[in-house]
DNA sequence: TATGAATGAGTATTCATTCAT
DNA sequence: AATGAATGAATACTCATTCAT
C-alpha cells in the first residue's frame, strides 16, 4: 500500500467526518456513522485518529490552513487595499458557498469544541490581522482615513463578512450573487473609513 | 411556601443551568451538574422542566424575551435614528457585558439546540427588525442614503454587533469602555451609510 | 370526622387503584395516578396503605374475600349438586361481568404480584375445594361416577371457567349471555363426568 | 467467528432472559440481571436485541413458532380425533415440565407485555383453531356429538388445558405422569363431547 | 492494516416514599 | 388528617474505544 493510500484514507474520513457533522451537529455525530459514511470500518477510524475529538481537532487544523492559504493568495493577488479586501470577501464566500458542509461545521460547530479552540483562535487571529493589513494600506494609499481605529474596525468587518456566511449560506441556505455581495461590502467599508 | 418561592426555585435552576452551561458547554453540562449548582436534587429539575432540552428551551423563551425588551426601550428611548441605534448598541453590550454566562450560552450554545431554534430565530428576525426600521427612518430623516440596500446593511450591522460581543466579552474576557465602542460603531456605520 | 369517613377513603382509594391498575397495568400505574383518581394527595395513600405494594395486597384480600363470599352463598343457595354447580359459575360469570376492572386486575395482574400470592393461592384452594365438594356430592347423589379422580377434574373445571371470563369478560370485552353460558357449561361437565 | 457462535449468543441471551423472567418476574428482571446471567456486557444486549421489550417479543416469536411446530406435528401424527387431542396435551405437557422457565414466562408474563400481544393472541387462535379442527373431525368419526358448539368447547378444553400446566407446572412445580394426565384429560372431554 | 464484536462507563429520567407545613 | 414539594435510588440505553482475529 502507498503512502498516499494512507493520506488518502485519512483524507477520506476527514470528508466523511464533515459530511456528518454538517447534516447532525457534532454531538450526535457517532464515529460509526462517520465510519459508514467513509466506507471503513468503526475501528480503522483510531489507526488515522487519536479519538473522536482529533477529527475536529485535525479538521481545523487541514481545512482551516488550507482554505487560508487560498485567503492570503486572494489578498496577494490585490494590487490595491479594495481589491485586496475584494479579493479576500470574494474568496471567502465562494469556497464557504461551494463546501457548505465545511461552512456549517466552521460556523456552527468547531468553535465549542474545546481542543479546537486554539487553531480556531489562531485562524481568526491571522484572519482579522490580514484585514487589519489591508486597511494600513488603505491609509498608506490615501484610502483610509487615519482617525479610524484599526483594531476596532477590523473586528467589525470581520464581524460583517461572517454574518453573510451565516445568513446566505448556513442558515437560509440560499444562492447568492458572489460578486453583487462582496461589492457591495467593501463599498460600504471603504466609505465608513473613508 | 410563598408564590414567589415557587418562582424563585424555578429561577435558581435556570439561572444554576446558564452558569453550568457556560462553564460546560450544553452537551458536557449533566442535569446532576445543575441540581449540584443549584442545591436541588436531580428529581427537582423535572418538577420545574420536562427534560433537559427544555431547560434551554426555557431559557431562550424567557430570558431572550425579557433582554428584548430592553433592547426595545432602549430603541424607543432615542429621540432620531442615531441615537437608537446608540442606544440599541450600547444596551446590548451593557445586558451582555453584566452577565457573561448569558452572553457565552446564549452566541455559541442555544442556537444549536433545536428545539431553541424557533425562539433563537424569531428574536433574530425581530433585532434585524430593528436595525432595518431604524435606517427606513435614517433615510427619512436624511442620514441614509436611499440609495443602499437596507436588507443587506442590517445584516452587516447585526455582524458587527455580534462581533463586538463575541470578541469582547465571549472570547476575550475583555472589560470594554461600552460608550467609546458604541460610538465608533455608530460613526462608522452612518458614515457607510451617508 | 367518622369511622365511616375512614373506611370510606380507604375504599375510594383501593377503588381507584383498581381502575387504574385495570387500565394500565399494575407497572405503568403510579401512586400519582391513583391518588388522582381517588382525589387525594400522594401522601395521603401512605396514610391508609403501608406501600404500592400493599395496595394490591388489600385489594386481593378484601375484594377477593368478598366476591368468594358470594360465590359460597350462591353455592349454598343451591339444591343440588348440579345446581350449585351452575349458580356457582353464574356467580362467578355475572360478578367479573359486572365489575370489569376487577376482573382484569385478577386475572392478570395479580398473581405476579409477589405478596398477593397467599391470598390468592388462599382463595384458589378454597374455590377449588367448593368444586370438589360439589362433585362428592355429585357422586353421593348417583350424578357424577365413582371413579373419576375429582382432584384432576376440580382443577379442569376450574380452568374452564377460567378460560370463560378469560376469553369473553377479559380479552374480547364480549356480552356473553350468563345464563346459557353457565348452562352449557354445567351440562358438558355432567356429562363427562357421568 | 462461526455463524454458529452469533446465533449461539443471540440464544444465549435469550435462554438467559427466560431464566431471569421466570425467577424475578419481568418487571423486577434488569437488563444488567440478563447480561450477567448470559455473561455478557450489558451493552453486548443491545446488539442483539432492539431493547428490553425487544427480548420479550423475540421470546415469543422464536420460542412460542418453535413450540407450536411440535404441538402441531404431535397432532398430525395421530391417526384420528382421539388420537390426536391426546398427542397435542401430552407434547404441551410434556415441553412445558421439561422447561419451566419458558412455561412460568409463557403462562404469567408475556401476556401483558404490549408487543408481545400480537404474536401471543395469534398462537392462541392457532392453537383453539387445532382443538376446533380435532373436534370436527371427531364429529365426521362420530366421536363427538353434532349438536355440541364447538367454538364454546374449544375454549373449554383450551382452558382445561392451561389449568394443568398452571397447576401443575409453574404453581405446584410437581412432577406430574403425563401420561396418565393426559389421558385422564382426553377421557373426560370426549365423554363430555360424546 | 483492517475489522467489527464486545465492552462498560456515563446519564437522563422516573417514581415510590418522606416530611415539613 | 391531609398535603404535595422534594428527594434520590434505580435503570434502560448509548457510544467512544479496544482488541482478538
Amino acid at each position: 500500500m502507498r503512502i498516499e493510500d494512507k493520506e488518502g484514507k485519512y483524507s477520506i474520513i476527514l470528508d466523511s467526518a464533515v459530511k456528518v457533522f454538517a447534516e447532525f451537529g457534532v454531538e450526535n455525530s457517532t464515529v460509526s456513522k462517520i465510519a459508514a459514511k467513509a466506507g471503513v470500518a468503526d475501528g480503522t477510524i483510531y489507526l488515522y485518529f487519536k479519538n473522536k475529538k482529533d477529527i475536529l481537532i485535525k479538521f481545523a487544523d487541514d481545512r482551516g490552513e488550507k482554505i487560508f492559504r487560498k485567503f492570503e493568495e486572494a489578498v496577494n493577488s490585490g494590487k490595491d487595499s479594495k481589491e485586496k479586501l475584494f479579493n479576500l470577501i470574494y474568496s471567502h464566500i465562494e469556497n464557504f458557498s461551494k463546501n457548505k458542509d465545511l461552512a456549517v461545521v466552521y460556523q456552527c460547530e468547531l468553535s465549542k469544541i474545546h481542543g479546537c479552540q486554539p487553531k480556531i483562535r489562531e485562524l481568526s487571529i491571522r484572519y482579522r490581522q490580514m484585514l487589519k493589513d489591508i486597511f494600513l494600506l488603505g491609509q498608506s494609499e490615501g484610502r483610509v482615513s487615519k482617525n479610524v481605529d484599526l483594531d476596532f474596525i477590523k473586528d467589525l468587518v470581520s464581524g460583517s463578512i461572517n454574518e453573510i456566511i451565516n445568513t446566505y449560506i448556513v442558515k437560509e441556505n440560499k444562492n447568492i450573487d458572489i460578486l453583487e455581495a462582496s461589492g457591495k461590502l467593501v463599498d460600504f467599508i471603504f466609505k465608513g473609513l473613508g
